[in-house]
DNA sequence: AGAGGTTATGCAACCTGTTGCATAACCTCT
DNA sequence: AGAGGTTATGCAACAGGTTGCATAACCTCT
């Protein structure tokens, strides 16, 4: 219910083809909210029908048509309509919570091996945040009334990232004790 | 992929029937997995087809006949098997995000609202953890083997709620700035 | 000319989960 | 006897998303 609104606003910043969307999807708002892009040229599709987007082909030299899509009056009502209705609170998915419960029943090696790499990944995630704090919003202070909302969501990114590595370390060192953490 | 395994791991602790399962989802693993009892009912009767659990029909009195469904062989080696495979990172999914995005082509004050709410909801769960972890495990570093995952579990909760009541408190404070935080 | 990569769009089959509805046994309260 | 609540199981239709595949224009490298 909440892709189609993730669009308008990526078109709303910049009109692009569903091509462009999905490789947009890939580097910065997929990080909350990820689409593939099968899913982004259905949606799209649904959204030409409902008028919230035109779509116009153009020619481009050295490579393929491309079908770029634009956010019309209606789409832009639609988005304000929806940022006004309270939010539906996301249902928690922890696949590592099962697995923690299942732990006097399963591998644990496995287990901490899986912890160690989702802290490698957490790791990695808060790395590229960090990075793109430092090269886009050098002064937080001073982001513009426009820049505010990427600004908080790169901090929303940011907090997640390091809580689910501070959990990751209070696993590992319960299963492995103080010494574990070697390696 | 693990409705499957979070049923595997309940059924384990202890048989039980769809409608039990459903409470049991509602009150405690549920907070990390939700389920409707529609789906686990789905899901019992393809884990059944796989020969995971076996049903036995039980007669009560006072209340109407129930099907427990207890694990067998197999669904203890396939929960084994599922620990040991690495776990798949479930996708963000984060309408804030989006939301926040939209900033200055919504409704601000609604959204704030929202943020409000959502604030709400944070402390409201870290409350609810925090009291289960001082009634279930009053001396934490006392768990035993079995609890432990439990433990982890819950640490895990609590720091997500925390997380989150913080990154509504960065943004409110941008949003309704220093004396926003009245009321 | 052919192989392999990038840009570009899309369909079909499938899986998971949600929404809404139906059924039924049994209880308590009026 | 009837209304309303709890316990208990399940189906059908739909929505959202994933996986796998197909197509095609165009580029560069061999």
């Amino acid at each position: 219910m909440a892709l189609e609104h993730a669009i308008l606003v990526s078109l709303a910043e910049k009109s692009a083809s569903g091509y462009d969307l999905a490789r947009r999807f890939d580097a910065s708002i997929g990080h909350f909210w990820k689409a593939s892009h099968q899913q982004i040229y259905k949606v799209l599709g649904r959204m030409e029908g409902a008028g919230w987007v035109t779509s116009e082909l153009v020619a481009q030299d050295g490579r393929p048509d491309k079908k770029v899509y634009v956010v019309t009056a209606a789409g832009r009502d639609e988005l304000a309509a929806w940022t006004s209705r309270p939010s539906t609170v996301e249902p928690t998915r922890s696949e590592m919570a099962v697995k923690l419960r299942a732990l006097p029943l399963g591998d644990e090696a496995a287990i901490v091996d899986d912890v160690r790499a989702r802290r490698r990944a957490h790791e990695q995630q808060l790395a590229y945040y960090l990075d793109s704090a430092a090269r886009y919003y050098p002064r937080p202070d001073d982001v513009t009334r426009d820049e505010l909302g990427g600004w908080l969501v790169l901090r929303g990114g940011i907090l997640a990232e390091q809580t689910g590595i501070a959990w990751c370390d209070e696993i590992l060192q319960r299963l492995t004790g103080p010494a574990g953490d070697e390696r």
